[in-house]
DNA sequence: CTGAAAGCGCTTACAG
DNA sequence: CTGAAAGCGCTTACAG
């Protein structure tokens, strides 16, 4: 009883039967083999239609080998805040899956026996979130589950993986930020254990690098990419004796909590401070509405939810991980919250 | 080659040979039945692990009828703006998903055959998001998936649900904010066509129905709930000739962008204009750390993801969809943000 | 173009 | 307490 699923209609044999015809003939009519006779297989995908047959996944993997399903794995952070980035890269992900004929299995983590005899069950597995040392990610290497990072990691091996150039883009727009005369340029960044932070503030530390200033450690702030956090850190940051006149932010929310310290100060952002953030892109939050519209280095964390699932796929086939190891640009989109240091910035 | 999954380890006759054992026997032992001897079992294990046995799950699926899989149905607005609740919502489910054997299947849609019959690879599924006429709901019904749905729909028959109160907690708010002294209280919402939003249009009119006050048809917009057109909305509404001086938002980025554009207008939060959201408890974004903090309605959506997943486990179990109709109250956390009506508010 | 049969890797009455 | 055997519902060489 319990077993029923579905309200399980007929199964192949029965069909087969009803037709008076094989199995192997009704399977390979239904499967689109070519070596089925027309009339014939018109006949069996009416019975199909008819009688809402619905082949059985389990029978059909069993027999296959191959699960029909791609895995993702949570962020690297989960069970804390889950990143509500997370939403619109599994969407990304699900809308390329749905044009096939595979599914998508969530795997919370990779812990306890049940778990990861679970892996088996799904061809190739999407790793998100990952930290700077992702346990999960040699994990899966010695289990030989084909897989692919969105992000990169520091364990060793030709894994695949699709990440962003976080650290090129925050770069440039340190960069960018000194040049327009900035001295005291702020990260407000997501815990450095994972890596996209980790990238950020390197580049962060080598645009001031190249523009000969100096990464004080008070002016880097790791934590929550919450709305709180943003507004927090920021308020603490212009309570400074040298206040920063610039603020790097890490995540669209971070930026907005940021830009409500900053009016809260009784400060204009783009003219007292100047902010610029990272836009995934979520539909919900667009930096071009605000006011002032925001300075970002954006990249589509959707197109690379369906650009990794690709990848996933291409593996699952038995693709070779070295082949998929891409780098992102990440465009700088200049709007008004970044705007030239104020007078009382330049001295410093 | 394609079909071998995950490194493909021994299979069940592979160690019985081994231990010099029946499949039989093994996989008693490994399931935990009482009729295996003491010392067999230790060796079992013991080889088990040695040799790194993970079950096929695709032959166990066939062998016991039970797919070990939750589906997940995403909202059915999916493909424009997902919302970033879900998330959140899905690491309820996930998180309580994982403290079973089974998994989590997204399903983005019930659109074609394929995915229709990927439907019989689930023990039970979680309709997210639904709609006021929701077409998957008769659909599952007619395919005799057990299902519960976050939320309730018109469609007959006694489906399982876990909903919270909307309505009830809009009205509340909404003569609440009257007994204050509003007159003119408009509500920000979401897309009418989904049940949460209608709901809260209906608590809306019935608030202001109780206090004796008109719901006049531009004091409420449907639409996106985004940021940006929370901002717009109440940039819209704050041009009118007579200006509502309390808004209900239907989400906390709706009001993030509603106090923004109440700010824009040289207004201020609370004192000019009150504001009371919904708060689904997105860790990213906490009414209390706002400023003014926020008043709002309020519901855990993680914990009902838990709850909800209870419900899909239980069917999947037998359970009685009856016997599963859950109405979770919505509590008003009342903070600085709303106020009393200013003078000219009164005088409508 | 069609079919009989083996096989995928488990679980589970049934028998001892 | 243990095992031989059937069965879950497909796919796919192999033979014709």
């Amino acid at each position: 009883m319990l077993g029923k699923i579905g309200g399980n209609g007929v199964n192949l044999r029965e069909l087969a039967d009803h037709l008076g015809l094989s199995q192997t003939t009704v399977s390979r009519a239904l499967n689109g083999y070519p070596e089925v006779g027309e009339e014939t297989r018109r006949r069996v995908m009416e019975a199909a239609r008819r009688h809402d047959y619905r082949p059985n996944p389990s029978a059909r993997r069993l027999a296959t080998g191959r699960a029909g399903m791609i895995g993702v794995l949570f962020p690297f952070d989960y069970g804390l805040t889950i990143d509500p980035h997370f939403a619109e890269f599994l969407a990304g992900v699900a809308g390329r899956v749905a044009e096939t004929d595979s599914d998508v299995l969530i795997v919370p983590s990779l812990d306890g026996a049940v778990r990861a005899s679970r892996l088996r069950a799904v061809d190739a597995l999407v790793v998100s979130g990952p930290a700077v040392r992702d346990p999960r990610v040699p994990m899966l290497a010695r289990m030989g589950v084909p897989f692919v990072v969105h992000g990169r990691t520091e364990a060793p091996g030709a894994f695949a993986f699709l990440d962003v150039d976080n650290e090129g883009g925050f770069r440039r727009a340190t960069e960018m930020l000194a040049d327009l005369g900035h001295r005291r340029i702020a990260l407000v960044n997501g815990p450095t254990a994972l890596t996209f932070a980790r990238d950020r503030e390197r580049g962060w530390r080598a645009g001031l690098d190249a523009r000969g200033l100096q990464a004080s450690p008070g002016m880097t702030v790791q934590g929550d990419m919450s709305e709180e956090n943003g507004y927090r850190v920021t308020r603490d940051f212009l309570a400074l004796e040298a206040p920063p006149t610039a603020i790097l932010c890490s995540s669209m929310l971070l930026a907005l909590g940021s830009c409500r310290a900053i009016r809260d100060a009784g400060l204009a952002v783009g003219a007292d401070v100047s902010v610029v953030a990272h836009d995934d892109r979520m539909p919900s939050i667009k930096a071009e509405t605000l006011v002032p519209p925001l300075t970002t280095t954006t990249s589509a964390i959707r197109d690379a939810g369906r650009r990794i699932t690709e990848i996933a796929l291409a593996l699952a086939d038995g693709g070779d991980p070295e082949a998929f190891r891409e780098v992102w640009p990440v465009e700088i989109v200049f709007r008004e919250s970044a705007g030239p240091a104020p007078a009382s910035g330049r001295t410093g």
